[in-house]
RNA sequence: GCGCCCGUAGCUCAGUCGAAUAGAGCGUUGGCCUCCGGAGCCAAAGGUCACAGGUUUGAGUCCUGUCGGGCGCGCCA
């Protein structure tokens, strides 16, 4: 409707012939007040300086130029400083409906994305270690951003990317090695540094019990000459180091990748199997170690933008924007995490996405500029990365708020957040606020069965209206669209389920261009609101005998609920037949 | 110190690339069940949009500064 009365207007503002050079940047807004009808337009206030023309003046001779047997409009205002204010007729509003019944889950698709394709890169947690609650908002971020912009027309291709190199992964390896000597009865010092979570244990046990001792070494072997950890008087670096290396010597390339590739076998699997569960499912899994070429590295060096100082290979990213330059190459040899992550992203260029968007924790916000620098050195655009950040959420039960901490393997698991809230409150209130906003996650108010509890309150809509169909079908009624006289919905909290309903294409279209799903939960709240209000509201009963207006509100009905399902879908919440 | 994000009702937050009288939920107070699911509805009270300037016909929204909160500033990931 929005776009169609955009249409409207660009062709009377070319019949009026105001201005020859401009570029007309007016918008079509709904109103807030019913007063100034259904939709203003501001281009005679914006235009009003080029044409030399008071705005009211210039509405004026736009509103004349607008068609006038457009049977969607009712009448045109001029109101306040020069907004031109247009009433829409019934007949349009009540299309909606039909529009909807037709269209079903198709109903608020766009096509502003033109089928550009989009890759999104999100969670990409290390697999060193169960998925915790943050990780939780990025996932449902990123799912259902993935599934707004495919509601707009993009081609949308969802990956996790596999930190299975570097050193984080031979920490882990370590751990679960040492954890198993404990398990074949050695007595061993766990390093401050290594893994301490219990998943660790299970890993250790499957080893233990899949191969006996054939992977024991005794402790003193093992320890022998390592420089001390941190509560020893060392340096906790340095000690998990020296045993990551001692490890691969003793255990030898086969048996350290034996322990190396089950850690990050079964970690992986638990994550996959966690997302899975939370509704959250990718096109692909990139792992780290497929990218063992040092092309983007070359292509860096042959284009002159990286240099050798105190041993280290730099990047002279603060010739692209960044603060300053960054290493590549560490004095030990070893890549920095940065260099990988160039490399994937020059894989993820060629690979030819339209866009890229990644969703990463709000705490690598000083990551973006360095990134981006790297894209503009290998002679990309950096325009074609958006990186959105995510802020940490805080949990809460009622009043009191939880301590997380990653040391010592506490922390809150989003597993453990799913099995207690449950998956469609824990993907709601993920999305809920803007996600660069601080997020209060309050356990209580997600498990509570009342309307305080917003997921709730937009499931019970829809399970209100599944349950007038069941009870049709032990009456005597029956629904027929066709014989529907939408005209008689004509009371104040009909048209309000309407306008609400005629809505839902536009916010679609506004949450994807912004990537903002935030906005499509307060309009499903908006939505079962007006829906609550009629179905409550006095003499509005539907299963009634009067079948012109019992089929219409029935149609009204299939709409509201045709709409939440639509809805709710895109934001990974289910949409119950019964609560 | 520098950079990024955030300051809107008692609390948690919306506010659509600047628009008309700043909105919702919770909480508080008061109403509504002979009626399709009351897991609901109706109503009231509650605001110097952190503060000060500026741009504009028009600023919660844009710019500058101040104050307050969070995060980041490694040859960690």
């Amino acid at each position: 409707m929005k776009q169609y009365l955009h249409k409207l207007f660009t062709h009377a503002l070319l019949q009026a012939e105001i201005s020859k050079d401009m570029v007309v940047e007016f918008r079509i807004e709904r109103t807030r007040d019913a007063r100034h009808g259904d939709f203003a337009c501001n281009a005679a206030m914006v235009l009003a300086k080029a044409a030399r023309m008071r705005p009211r003046d210039l509405a004026a001779r736009i509103i004349e130029q607008l068609p006038t047997d457009e049977p969607s409009i009712a009448k045109v205002e001029i109101a306040g400083p020069g907004f031109i204010n247009v009433f829409l007729t019934q007949q349009a509003y009540r299309a909606v409906i039909g529009d909807i019944l037709t269209a079903q889950a198709a109903y608020g698709r766009s096509q502003v994305g033109a089928g550009q394709s989009v890759m999104i890169e999100f969670v990409s947690a290390n697999p060193t270690g169960p998925l915790h609650v943050g990780h939780g908002r990025g996932a449902a971020y990123g799912a259902a951003l993935a599934n707004l912009l495919t509601a707009a027309g993009f081609n949308v291709h969802k990956e996790y990317y596999v930190n299975d190199a570097g050193r984080q992964m031979d920490i882990l390896a370590v751990s679960v090695w040492l954890r198993y000597l404990e398990l074949c009865g050695e007595t061993v010092a766990f390093p401050s540094n290594a893994y301490q979570g219990d998943y660790v244990w299970d890993i250790a046990a499957s080893l233990h019990r899949e191969h006996g001792e054939a992977l024991r070494q005794s402790a003193n072997t093992v320890f022998k000459d390592i420089p001390a950890d941190v509560d020893q008087g060392g340096d906790k670096e340095l000690h998990i180091d020296a045993l990551i290396e001692r490890s691969q010597q003793l255990l030898g390339d086969a048996s350290y990748r034996l322990v190396f590739q089950r850690a990050l076998d079964v970690i992986l699997e638990d994550i996959r199997h966690d997302l899975e569960q939370f509704g959250v499912v990718y096109e692909a899994w990139f792992s780290e170690s497929s990218l063992s070429d040092t092309r983007a590295m070359d292509q860096l060096k042959a284009a002159g933008h990286t240099y050798m100082q105190d041993g280290a290979l730099w990047f002279r990213s603060s010739a692209f924007g960044d603060e300053k330059d960054r290493v590549l190459v560490r004095e030990n040899g070893q890549f920095t995490y940065f260099a990988s992550d160039i490399a994937y992203h020059l894989n993820k260029l060629e690979r030819g996405f339209d866009h890229l968007i990644n969703i990463w924790g709000a705490d690598h916000h000083g990551y973006v500029a360095r990134v981006k620098a790297a894209m503009m050195a290998l002679g990309a655009d950096a325009e074609r990365l958006t990186v959105l950040l995510v802020q940490f959420a805080t949990l809460y039960r009622g009043k009191e708020r939880l301590q997380m901490s990653t040391r010592s393997g506490e922390f809150v698991t989003l597993r453990e957040l799913r099995e207690e809230v449950g998956r469609d409150a824990a993907r709601f209130f993920y999305i809920q606020r803007k996600s660069e906003q601080h997020l209060n996650f309050d356990l209580e108010l997600a498990k509570s069965n009342s309307k305080n509890n917003p997921v709730y309150y937009i499931q019970y809509a829809h399970t209100r209206i599944a349950g007038v169909f069941r009870a049709l079908s032990e009456t005597n009624f029956v629904w027929h669209h066709d014989k529907a006289r939408l005209e008689r919905l004509e009371s104040k909290y009909e048209q309000a389920v309407l306008v609400t309903l005629s809505r839902y294409p536009e916010v679609i279209e506004m949450a994807a261009e912004t990537y903002e799903p935030h906005q499509l939960t307060y309009y499903l709240h908006d939505l079962a609101e007006v829906f609550h209000t009629f179905y409550d509201a006095p003499g509005h009963k539907v299963l009634i005998e009067d079948d012109e207006l019992r089929n219409a509100r029935l149609s009204l009905m299939a709409a509201v609920q045709q709409v939440l399902r639509n809805g709710l879908t895109i934001i990974g919440v289910s949409a119950p037949e019964v609560m």
